[in-house]
DNA sequence: AAAACGGGGGC
DNA sequence: GCCCCAGTTTT
């Protein structure tokens, strides 16, 4: 009993911790609307993204898209005319193979309808939790919250959550994140792990949150 | 839980 | 050349 009442208190502590980082993240980050939700191309695009830059993916995208119009004639494609044309974003012969792979199911068993689902997602070959999120964030609009490096490397930062996995900092991102957060929360932290919390070598000095930060309070006070 | 897998780009 | 980087799959 006393127990649920502090962890819910604590909770609450961290929500307002959050909602405070996520005010001035949305203040420093213009959010890169996707021009295009269309759940195909979100779809293809995500697995291009995977273990790639921003730049590396966008040009593969592009390539690919403006050969082919749609999942048909990327179905149809020969395998060596798409690695071609990803081969910018790495990985490319996987990411090929995959792209192909998952056109072709859409089409057999989806009636080349992207599913809406994460269950139906996590089914598709190269599909793993972080991009069926990042599909029902960004094509369907589902309040989700799609961990890569950032998301699971910059909320441990924080000290908000304390976590070795992706699937665990999902898990617990979910407990004290606002609901109404969920669906910008990557793209503003992606966009503030590019620039300043770095992987290595964060430019803390620079970093608007770093009094929000415990590792920085940790590491420089 | 940890290792394997797999390439471009920056320096 | 070396090292980093918006994961997924297999062991």
């Amino acid at each position: 009993m006393g127990d649920y009442i502090s962890k819910s208190k604590n909770n609450n502590n961290l929500s307002f911790k959050v909602e405070k980082i996520m005010k001035e993240l949305n203040n420093l980050y213009t959010l890169r609307v996707f021009e295009d939700r269309d759940p195909y191309r979100v779809l293809i695009r995500t697995i291009l993204s995977q273990r790639t830059k921003d730049a590396n993916t966008d040009k593969a995208t592009n390539q690919l898209f403006s050969k082919y119009k749609d999942i048909h004639e990327v179905a149809d494609a020969p395998i060596e005319d798409i690695e071609k044309l990803v081969k910018s974003a790495g990985f490319f012969r996987v990411k090929a193979n995959r792209i192909k792979e998952v056109s072709h199911i859409i089409l057999d068993y989806y009636g080349g309808i992207v599913p809406n689902n994460m269950k139906e997602l996590l089914e598709l070959p190269g599909v793993g939790r972080k991009t069926a999120n990042c599909v029902l964030v960004f094509a369907f609009q589902e309040p989700a919250i799609p961990v890569d490096t950032h998301v699971h490397r910059i909320p441990n930062r924080w000290g908000i959550v304390n976590t070795k996995t992706p699937e665990k900092t999902e898990e617990e991102l979910m407990k004290i994140v606002p609901k109404n957060l969920w669906i910008d929360m990557n793209d503003l932290i992606v966009q503030f792990g590019q620039t300043i919390c770095r992987p290595l070598n964060p430019l803390c000095e620079e970093c608007p949150i770093a009094d929000l930060c415990d590792y920085y309070n940790t590491n420089f006070l």
